[in-house]
RNA sequence: GGGCGCGUAGCUCAGUGGUAGAGCACACCCUUCACACGGGUGGGGUCGUAGGUUCAAUCCCUACCGCGCCCA
C-alpha cells in the first residue's frame, strides 16, 4: 500500500496515469473475441481548442466507453479532427491580414501549403486537451478528414453519387457570403431580426395604360430598394380586381428605364400592401420562383452583383454608371434618394396625438435578415452554378431508420424534429468557393461539358483529346464528416482489407449536441445508410448546450466563456467530469455552476480520505471479484448495498441517464459507505480503550437479564474476535467495487487509489465490472436500517434538547421485543460510538426528567436529570405526535372512503392499512411518552 | 405561423398517479483517534395560474400566463 497525502491533489496524478494508460495501449486492449462496442467522436476543428461544450460531449462518451470497456467489451472510441474548411481558411487568412498580407498574393498550392503548416503548428492543441480531460480514445488510429484514405472515400462518394444521379450541377440561387466569397448551405444561414425600413415606390405603367381607377402607375413595396436595378417584372394576383386589366401589359422601372411585364402570380397577396410586388428573380428566392413561372430561364435572369456584392452592370446594360462598383447598402440609400427626387417615392405618413401628419421616407419594420454563421455579414441570394446533393432521396431511408427503430434517438422528443427536417429537406449545396478542403473531382472541357471521375486520367479518358480543367471548388466540410462512421474504419476498402469495418460498423452509439443534429448527424445517417446499407449507429444521444451561470449562451463576444481547462486546473478533471455527468439529465441544457464542480472535488477528497482511513486500519486490495463471506450484519448490509447501487448504476447507464448514474454512486459512497459503514466498523477494527464509551458492558441490573447469551461464552474482547478480519476483507472489497463503479466518471483518482490499495494484476481501466451476484440479506438490512433510525433519533433528540455532544448517556429500552434486545446486544458498541449511549437497561423508568424516543415497537428513555428542559422535550414529542397523527388521519380518511377501497389497486389499499396501523401505534407511544413526562 | 422544451426549497436541478427530493446556500452545535474540501442537527416548497379526468393529480388532459430554442 502507498501512503496517501491528507488532501487529494488531482494535478499530481492526472498526467501520470493518462500517460501510463496511453503508452501501455490500454485505451484499446486487444480483445479479439469480445463483443465490439464502438463510438466515433465528433471530430473537432483541427486547429480549434477545447471549449466547455467539447468537455460535456467527450465526458459523456468517455463514461460510456470506459463503462463498456470495464464490462469486457472490445470498446473502440474512434478519434480524429476535422479540416473545417471555412473556419480554418478564415483563421489563416486573418493571420495574413495581420501581416498586411492576403490569400490572393499566393497561388492556391502555396496557400494550401500554409494551411497545412498552421495545422502542423496548432493541430495538437485540442487533442492534448482531450487527454487532460481523461478521454480514453484510441489515439493509435487518430484520423484527419484530409488524410489520404479519407480523401479517397470522399472522392468515391462524390463520384458514385454523381453516377447515380444523386449529385448534380445546377444554376439556381444560392446563399452567397460576400465576405467569404463562397456559397454556403441553408443550414449555415442564420436569420436575425433587424430593424429596417419598408419603402413604397411608384412604377409608371407604359404606353399610357391606366388602372381601372384611373391611376397611371402601380405601387410596389420593398425592404431592399437596391434590387430594383435588376427588376424583371411586377407580379399581381390574378384574382385582384385592381390589376386584372393590366396583366400582360408593360411597366417601366424608373431608374434603369427597363421595360417589363406585369405578370399574374399567386405570390402576390392582394391583402398585403398594395397587392403588387416587384420581381427580381436573380436576387430573391421567392422572385426566382415567380420568374421561372413567368417563363424566365435562370440563365436569362439579370445579375447586378459581383462576388463581393458590389454592383455590376446587368446584361442589358441599363444600370446607370454611377452605381457600378458601389456597395449594396450605399446603393440602397442612393436609390431611395433618386426615386424620391424623381417623385416616385410614396411617403409613409404617421399621425401624432393631435392628428398632425408627418411624412417619412419609409415605414420602420423588423426584417428577418439572413446572415452567414461564419462570416457574419448579410447573405446575398446569388445566381451561380453549384453542385447539389439530392438530399430528399437520401433522406427517405434515414427517416425510415428512425421510424423502424433501427436508429434510436435519445431523448425521444428529438424524433419529431428529425422527421420534420428530413421530410422538408432541400437540395444540399455542397460546393464551396474555397481553397482549403476536398477538391471536387469534376473536370470541364472548353464547351462546359462535365466529366466526373476519381482521377484526372479517368476523366481525360472519358473526354478524349479535349482539354480539361478541374473544378476549382471544394466540398462542404460536412460532406466529408458525414462519412466519419465508416471512412475512419477503412472504407472504401472492403471488409477483408479493413477488418475494423466489419466489426465496428454500425457504431453502437453517437453522442452529439443537438445543435449539429442536421449538420452532421442527419447527414451521417443519409450517407451511412446509402453506402454501407446499414445505419451508422444504433443509438443517437443528443445533449444540450452548456450555458453560463446566468443561463446565457456562452460566447466570446459576451465574454462569459468558461474555460474547461481552467476548471480542471482548479478542481481536477475528475470533478469536472463528474459535474458534467451529474448535470446531464436528458433534454436539458447544463447551466455552469462552479460551486457544484467544487462540490464534486470535495467528493473526490472524501473518497480519498475514506481510503486513507481504510489503509490505516489494514484494509487493502481485495482478492476476489465476488463478495467475501460475511457473518456480521454490517458487512452483509454493505454488500447488499453494493449490489443495489450496481443495479441502479447499470439501469441508469442502459438508459443513458448520466445524472442518475452519477448520483447513485455519489450517494452510495458518501451516505452509505462513509457516513454509516465506516463509522459502524470502527469499533470492530479498533475496540474501545479503557474508559471509552462502549456498549459491551451494560449495567444489566434490571429485569432484562444479561445481554450475552451464556452459551456464547464471554463477550469477545479483541478486534480479531469481533470479526475484524472479515470486516477488513469486506471493506477492501467494497472499496474496490466503488473504484470500479466510479472509474468511468472519475478515472484518475480511482486508478490512483486502486494501485495505492495494493499490488494489482491489472490496471483499473481494464478491471472487471462488479458481478451483480452479490446478495442482499434482508435480516441484516433490517438490522442496520433499525440502527440508523435509532441513532438518528437519538442524535436529533440530543441536538434539539441541547445535550452536550460529548455527554454519555444511559438508556432504558421499554417494550423492546427479543429481536430488538438482540440487536442492542450485538450493536452495543456501535450505539455507544454513534449515539453516545454508554449503557443499557430494560423496562425501567427514569427518576427526574428524561427524553423519550419511539422506534418501532420500543420506547427508549434517556434519563437527563438536570440537563433536560422538560418544556423542550414536551415540544419535541408533541411535534412528532402531531406529525404521526396527521398522517394517521390522512390515511384514515382515505380508508374511510368506500370508493378508495373498492377502486384503488389492492396493493395501495394494503399499504394504506399497514401504514395507518403503524402511524396509529406510533402516535399511541408518543402520547404515552407525553403522559409520562407529566 | 409551425414544432419542441421549460416553469418544483433562496440558487442550480432531480422526481413520482397514493404523506415532496438532492447539491449549494442558510441557522445552531462539534478542532470525536479518515476527512473543516469535514461531522451532527435543523428551518425552508399551496410543485406557474385556472379548469377537467380520477377513489386520489405536483405528475395525465385542456386553456392561459411567463421563459427559451428550432424551423418557415
Amino acid at each position: 500500500m502507498t501512503e496517501l497525502a491528507k488532501t487529494f491533489d488531482p494535478a499530481t496524478i492526472e498526467a501520470k496515469w493518462y500517460q501510463h494508460w496511453e503508452t501501455s495501449g490500454q485505451f484499446r486492449p486487444s480483445r479479439p473475441d469480445a463483443q465490439p462496442f464502438t463510438i466515433v467522436n465528433p471530430p473537432p476543428n483541427v486547429t480549434g481548442s477545447l471549449h466547455i461544450g467539447h468537455a460535456l460531449d467527450n465526458t459523456l462518451q468517455d463514461i460510456v466507453i470506459r463503462y463498456e470497456r470495464l464490462r469486457g467489451k472490445d470498446a473502440l472510441w474512434v478519434v480524429g479532427t476535422d479540416h473545417a474548411g471555412i473556419a480554418t481558411q478564415m483563421v489563416v487568412e486573418r493571420q495574413m491580414e495581420d501581416r498586411q498580407d492576403k490569400r490572393t498574393n499566393y497561388t492556391r498550392e502555396q496557400f494550401v501549403e500554409k494551411v497545412w503548416e498552421w495545422k502542423a503548428e496548432s493541430g495538437g492543441t485540442i487533442t492534448g486537451q482531450l487527454r487532460r480531460l481523461g478521454c480514453s480514445m484510441d489515439w493509435s488510429r487518430e484520423q484527419f478528414t484530409m488524410d489520404p484514405h479519407f480523401t479517397r472515400a470522399v472522392v468515391k462518394v462524390f463520384v458514385d453519387l454523381y453516377n447515380e444521379g444523386l449529385i448534380y450541377r445546377d444554376k439556381r440561387l444560392v446563399n452567397w457570403d460576400p465576405k467569404l466569397k463562397t456559397a454556403i448551405s441553408d443550414l449555415e444561414v442564420e436569420t436575425r431580426e433587424i430593424k429596417g425600413s419598408f419603402w413604397h415606390f411608384r412604377y409608371p405603367l407604359a404606353d399610357g395604360v391606366t388602372l381601372d381607377d384611373g391611376r397611371d402607375h402601380i405601387v410596389v413595396a420593398t425592404t431592399r430598394p437596391e434590387t430594383m436595378l435588376a427588376d424583371m417584372a411586377v407580379a399581381v394576383n390574378a384574382e385582384d380586381e385592381r390589376y386584372k386589366s393590366v396583366i400582360g401589359k408593360d411597366i417601366l422601372q424608373p431608374i434603369t428605364g427597363r421595360r417589363f411585364k406585369i405578370v399574374a402570380d399567386e405570390h402576390a397577396d392582394p391583402a398585403l400592401g398594395s397587392g403588387a410586388v416587384k420581381i427580381t428573380p436573380g436576387h430573391d428566392f421567392n422572385d426566382f420562383e415567380v420568374g421561372k413561372r413567368a417563363g424566365i430561364k435562370p440563365a436569362d435572369m439579370l445579375n447586378m452583383f459581383d462576388a463581393e456584392a458590389l454592383v455590376v452592370q446587368t446584361a442589358d446594360g441599363l444600370i446607370p454608371d454611377k452605381y457600378l462598383g458601389q456597395d449594396r447598402f450605399v446603393v440602397r440609400q442612393w436609390i431611395v434618394d433618386e426615386m424620391k427626387a424623381q417623385g416616385f417615392l410614396v411617403p409613409h405618413v404617421t399621425k401624432d396625438k393631435e392628428g398632425n401628419e408627418t411624412e417619412h421616407d419609409a415605414e420602420p419594420r423588423t426584417i428577418q435578415t439572413p446572415y452567414g454563421d461564419r462570416g457574419g455579414v448579410v447573405i446575398e441570394p446569388w445566381l451561380t452554378d453549384q453542385w447539389y446533393v439530392d438530399a430528399a432521396t437520401l433522406a427517405q431511408p434515414a427517416i425510415e431508420a428512425v421510424r423502424s427503430g433501427a436508429i434510436e434517438i435519445v431523448p425521444k422528443t428529438w424524433e419529431k424534429t428529425w422527421f420534420n427536417w428530413m421530410e422538408n429537406i432541400q437540395p444540399w449545396c455542397v460546393s464551396r468557393q474555397l481553397w482549403w478542403g476536398h477538391r471536387i473531382p469534376a473536370w470541364f472541357d472548353e464547351d462546359g461539358n462535365i466529366f466526373v471521375a476519381e482521377a484526372e486520367e479517368e476523366a481525360q479518358a472519358k473526354a478524349g483529346n479535349r482539354k480539361l480543367t478541374r473544378d476549382e471548388d471544394v466540398l462542404d466540410t460536412w460532406f466529408s464528416s458525414a462519412l466519419w462512421p465508416f471512412a475512419t474504419l477503412g472504407w472504401p476498402e472492403d471488409e477483408a482489407t479493413a477488418p475494423l469495418l466489419a466489426k465496428h460498423y454500425p457504431n453502437d452509439l453517437l453522442v452529439s449536441g443537438f445543435d449539429i443534429l442536421f449538420f452532421w448527424d442527419a447527414r451521417m445517417a443519409m450517407q451511412g445508410i446509402h453506402f454501407m446499407k446499414d445505419v451508422p449507429w444504433k443509438r443517437l444521444y443528443l445533449h444540450g448546450l452548456v450555458r453560463a451561470a446566468d443561463g446565457q449562451k456562452m460566447s466570446k463576444s459576451k465574454g462569459n466563456v468558461v474555460d474547461p481547462l481552467g476548471l480542471i486546473d482548479q478542481f481536477g478533471a475528475d470533478a469536472l467530469r463528474f459535474f458534467m455527468s451529474a448535470m446531464e439529465s436528458q433534454g436539458r441544457d447544463v447551466k455552469m455552476d462552479e460551486k457544484r464542480v467544487e462540490g464534486y472535488r470535495n467528493f473526490a477528497t472524501k473518497l480519498w480520505n475514506a481510503v486513507r482511513f481504510a489503509q490505516s486500519n489494514g484494509i487493502g486490495a481485495s482478492h476476489s471479484v465476488a463478495a467475501p463471506a460475511a457473518a456480521l450484519a454490517v458487512n452483509k448490509w454493505i454488500i447488499g448495498e453494493v449490489a443495489a447501487t450496481l443495479a441502479e448504476l447499470d439501469k441508469a447507464m442502459a438508459e443513458l441517464r448520466f445524472d442518475a448514474a452519477a448520483n447513485a454512486i455519489y450517494h452510495f459512497v458518501w451516505d452509505q459507505f462513509c457516513d454509516w459503514y465506516l463509522e459502524l466498523i470502527k469499533p470492530v477494527l479498533n475496540p474501545p480503550r479503557d474508559g471509552e464509551v462502549a456498549g459491551d458492558a451494560p449495567a444489566a441490573a434490571d429485569g432484562g437479564g444479561p445481554l450475552h447469551h451464556p452459551a456464547d461464552g464471554p463477550p469477545p474482547r479483541t478486534g480479531e474476535d469481533l470479526g475484524a478480519a472479515e470486516t477488513r476483507a469486506v471493506a477492501g472489497w467494497v472499496i474496490d467495487q466503488i473504484l470500479v463503479m466510479l472509474h468511468p466518471f472519475m478515472p484518475f483518482i480511482t486508478e490512483e487509489l486502486w494501485h495505492a490499495q495494493g499490488e494489482r494484476a491489472y490496471d483499473l481501466i481494464v478491471a472487471k465490472w462488479p458481478e451483480p451476484a452479490a446478495q442482499t440479506d434482508a435480516q441484516a438490512s433490517a438490522e442496520i436500517d433499525w440502527l440508523i433510525r435509532l441513532v438518528s433519533e437519538v442524535r436529533a433528540a440530543r441536538a434539539e434538547l441541547g445535550v452536550p455532544p460529548g455527554a454519555k448517556l444511559n438508556a432504558i429500552a421499554n417494550d423492546a421485543g427479543p429481536e430488538t434486545r438482540a440487536r442492542i446486544d450485538r450493536l452495543g458498541q456501535q450505539l455507544g460510538r454513534l449515539a453516545r449511549i454508554e449503557s443499557w437497561t430494560f423496562d425501567g423508568t427514569a427518576s427526574g426528567g428524561a427524553a423519550q424516543i419511539v422506534v418501532d415497537e420500543a420506547t427508549y428513555v434517556l434519563p437527563l436529570e438536570g440537563v433536560i428542559d422538560i418544556e423542550a422535550e414536551r415540544a419535541r414529542l408533541t411535534k412528532s405526535l402531531h406529525a404521526a397523527q396527521k398522517e394517521a388521519q390522512s390515511l384514515e380518511g382515505r380508508l374511510a372512503n368506500p370508493a378508495f377501497v373498492e377502486k384503488a389497486k389492492p396493493e395501495a389499499v394494503d399499504k394504506a392499512r399497514a401504514d395507518h396501523a403503524e402511524k396509529v401505534a406510533e402516535a399511541e407511544r408518543l402520547e404515552a411518552a407525553l403522559t409520562r413526562l407529566g
